[in-house]
Order: structure tokens, then sequence, then C-alpha cells
DNA sequence: TAATTAAACGTAATAATAACGCTTTTAATT
DNA sequence: AATTAAAAGCGTTATTATTACGTTTAATTA
């Protein structure tokens, strides 16, 4: 019998058969803010694997077979940086059938939010791995470069309607070091007035007692992000929107 | 020797052997908007393949070896629906080790939006698929409702800042079809005249001298969408934002 | 103590949005 | 021929958000 409830399999015959095998990576673009030259930056390092070995590359590797893309992604983002929680989201997958001249692999592109200041440097040099303001971005291997166009895309569309770039920032920042952080993000001058009050009137910015003096005699308040309070007012309908 | 450009290759050593193989499915997510009932509508078909052949399921593919991700699912689009030239976007990938019981597939989810009228009816029933309201989905084979759901959000975050829901009607529409069509994309009433005002006063909307009258005695006017208006537009800044 | 400088605060003009009411059109009915 | 009904289309105002600036504050140092 070739009929499944009612189907005619003799028409529609795919089966698993048909799956050719494909080998499935990860690019991790991981993106980090230089605090002392206030700068966004992405981290690089020099790929092993032939072809384009020793050229500038992303972070990656391939997925295995007992974990998800996004595991394999934070696998490397850890071996790299010593880091784990950290922010990392899927942004877009690359597929086209020459991408790379090794092998058939499709790539799925990561994209991670890390606090330089965090991360364990030693590993970081012991992988001869770099971080490159993200327009002095070297030519990359393979489509990385589109990888990186498409992260930053993202990132700035993300950071126009939610918070997440206090991922890139230290637990306790100053209202113009995150100024800064967004003039970089979004590559645009914000007017630091306007920007200052948007953000503290939201309601999700904690100001503590303490201040950074290093950058002014006065002194700049630090503040704390409150995800609770942030939380909160989304449940009652609020949502950032940065022009 | 063991060395490229000074890294040491004996600690890093990752080769194309590392690579699993993994099987890569596209699933596509197909919307439609039921001219009639007004209603926001998925594709969905009875599923072929075993395990759980005869459930309902999106319309999905394995990616073969000469073709792209976006490629495959255009593939299956045009199979099923008779249509090329089609709104696909890719948006997320499910990768968990045992989502798929038969094997382990990546599966890369891509959403399109259509013109109902325009699909070969002929062919949607020969492969017995139907068409579903967004809220009335049957349970679906392994995660495709949850891809439902995540589609659905990706339409509703995109449609708020691009006019992609023209996609959805026939080349001539009306603003009050326009507006039912918005609602049900962003499950939610708009108010009928400040969405008018808003959306004319854009100024990528050609108001024809036709009407459509098989909804009132007046008849409302026939409406195109000016593309080559909208970028011009976009080029200026301009960009569309619904509540 | 006056000058300096980043940080913090303030305000008025303008634009966008939200929340409504009112008029127009025309086929169908009286 | 006048009336009705229902969708379509137009208009107004109050409120809120945004933009584009000027001013004050606090600490440091010349």
């Amino acid at each position: 019998m070739n009929e499944i409830k009612g189907i005619n399999l003799a028409k529609h015959n795919e089966t698993y058969q048909d799956g050719t095998p494909i080998l499935v990576a990860v690019d991790n673009v991981i993106f980090g803010f230089d605090p002392v030259e206030e700068k966004l930056k992405v981290l690089l390092f020099k790929r092993q694997v032939e072809p384009q070995a020793g050229n500038w590359s992303l972070i990656g590797s391939f997925v295995q077979s007992d974990e998800s893309a996004e595991l394999a992604s934070q696998r490397i983002l850890t071996k790299f940086t010593g880091l784990t929680d950290v922010f990392l989201e899927h942004f877009n997958t690359y597929s086209d059938i020459d991408r790379d001249p090794g092998a058939r692999v499709i790539s799925l592109g990561y994209y991670s939010l890390i606090r330089i200041d965090e991360q364990k440097e030693e590993l970081v040099q012991s992988f001869h791995a770099q971080w490159f303001h993200i327009d002095e971005i070297p030519d990359l291997v393979i489509d990385h470069n589109q990888m990186i166009l498409d992260a930053l895309h993202t990132l700035q569309n993300e950071s126009r309607r939610k918070p997440i770039g206090f991922n890139l920032l230290p637990e306790k920042f100053t209202i113009p070091k995150l100024l800064k952080l967004y003039q970089e993000i979004l590559q645009a001058p914000l007017d630091d007035r306007n920007f200052r009050k948007k953000i503290l009137s939201a309601g999700y910015l904690d100001r503590l007692d303490s201040k950074d003096k290093s950058t002014s005699k006065k002194g700049a308040y630090h503040y704390q992000f409150n995800i609770e309070a942030y939380f909160d007012l989304v449940k009652k309908g609020y949502s950032l929107v940065l022009p």
C-alpha cells in the first residue's frame, strides 16, 4: 500500500534519503566596546584551516552532532574569551553552494556582545586573536566581511528598539559612556541632552552615588541597568525608540 | 612544519574532518491574506515522510547539494503554489539535536508572503494543502507550531517598519482592505482615520480612478503601491512606523 | 579666586500621534 | 422622489514626543 491517510505517496516521494549531508558551521561576530578608545570593535583571528589558512577570519566552528548551533556558537565564544552567559543571537544564514571552496558548508551567523574588560586576555592572545575597529576590518576569508556588515545592521536595528547595548558596558557606566557607545553602534551623532533625557526618563537606569572621575573634574555619575524595571515597563507597553 | 604564519597548529587543530555531516532542511511559513474572509492564513499540508507522516506540517524540503537554502525554499514554494518572484525571507534557524526524531536535521525557517488569488489552486489541491487561519493552526509536526509563531512575530515587526504587507494584496487594493490586512497581521485594532492619514500622507500609494464596489454602495478607490516613490522616500530618510 | 571643562539640567518651538466627530456617496427601500 | 443605511473619506483638537538649542553646576587648576 502506497498511501498514508489518503495521500498518494507515488506523486510526492521525498524521504530522508533525499537529504544531502552538508557541513554546518557557525561563525561568530563578537562585538566589544573598547572603553579607552571608545570604539566598537570585532574580535578576529587567523584562520587555521585550509583553504585560506593564515588569513583573518571570524571565529567559527563546525556544529557537532551532540550540540545545537547556539551551543556550538557559545562553545567557541567561551573557548576564545573565557566568557559564559553572554548575549548571543542568530542573525543570518549563509548557504551559497560555492561560498566555501573547501566543501559544501552552510554557515549560521551569530553575533555576541561582550564586555571587553571581562574577557580572558591570555586566551585571546594564545589564539592570536585581535580586536579590530568596525571601520578598519581587513579582508576576511570567504564571506566574513559580509557577515560583519549584516551583524552590524542587525545590531543597529536591535539597539534602536531594545536596550541590548548594556551588554557591551561594565555593570557600572556613565551616561557619557553610554552615549558614546550608541554613537558608535549607530555610526551617527546623537544630541547629548536629548539622549540623556530619553534614556533617563524611561526609568530603568538606577543612578548610584559613586562617580567616574577619569574623564572630567566634575565626575559623571555611575548608572546601572535595572532589568526588572525594564521588563515591568515592557509589560506596560514601553519600547525604546532611538532615531 | 606545523606552523602557518606564526600560528601553532598543534594547539588549534580543527579541520574539515571535524565537520559532522548534518541534514539541512528549509521550512516555509507561507502567509496569505484571504480576500473574502479578510483573514491572515498559513498554507499547511500533510507530511509525507515518516516519522509523523500524515500529520499537518509546514511545507519544507531538504537542501540539495546544488542549491542554496533560499533556492530550496523558492523551489518548494513554486512546486506547491506555482508562484515565482515572491517575497521570501529567512527568519530563524532550528537546530536542537533531537528536534526531528528521524535524523539530525537542522531546519532553516523562511517565510513568504503571497497573493492567494494568484496561486494555482489545482497545485494546492493536488498536494492536499490547506489554508489555516493564524489562530486556528492545528497541532503540527516537530517544532512547526513554534516556527509559525516566530515567523508571525517577524512579520509583525517587519510590517511595522517596512511596507511589506502589499505582497499579500492584489496589485490594486483599497484602503479599507489594507487596514483589515494590517489589523490581521498586528492582531490589534487600528484607528481607520489615523491609519488612512498616515499611509496616504507618506506618498507612495497611487490612487486610481476605478473603485471597488463589492463591499459598499459608495465604493472604495483602488490604490497601487508605487515602489519607486517608496524607494525615493527611503533615500530621503523616510521610514514607516506603525504602533 | 578666576578660568576651565565635562557633566547635568532646562526650555521653547515644532512635529507627530491619538482620539474623536462630521460629511459624502450611492444603492436599496419606502 | 424622498428616505435610509452603511461604508468611505475628510477634518479638528488636545496631547505627547521630538528637536534644537542655551544655561548652570561641580570640581580642578592656573
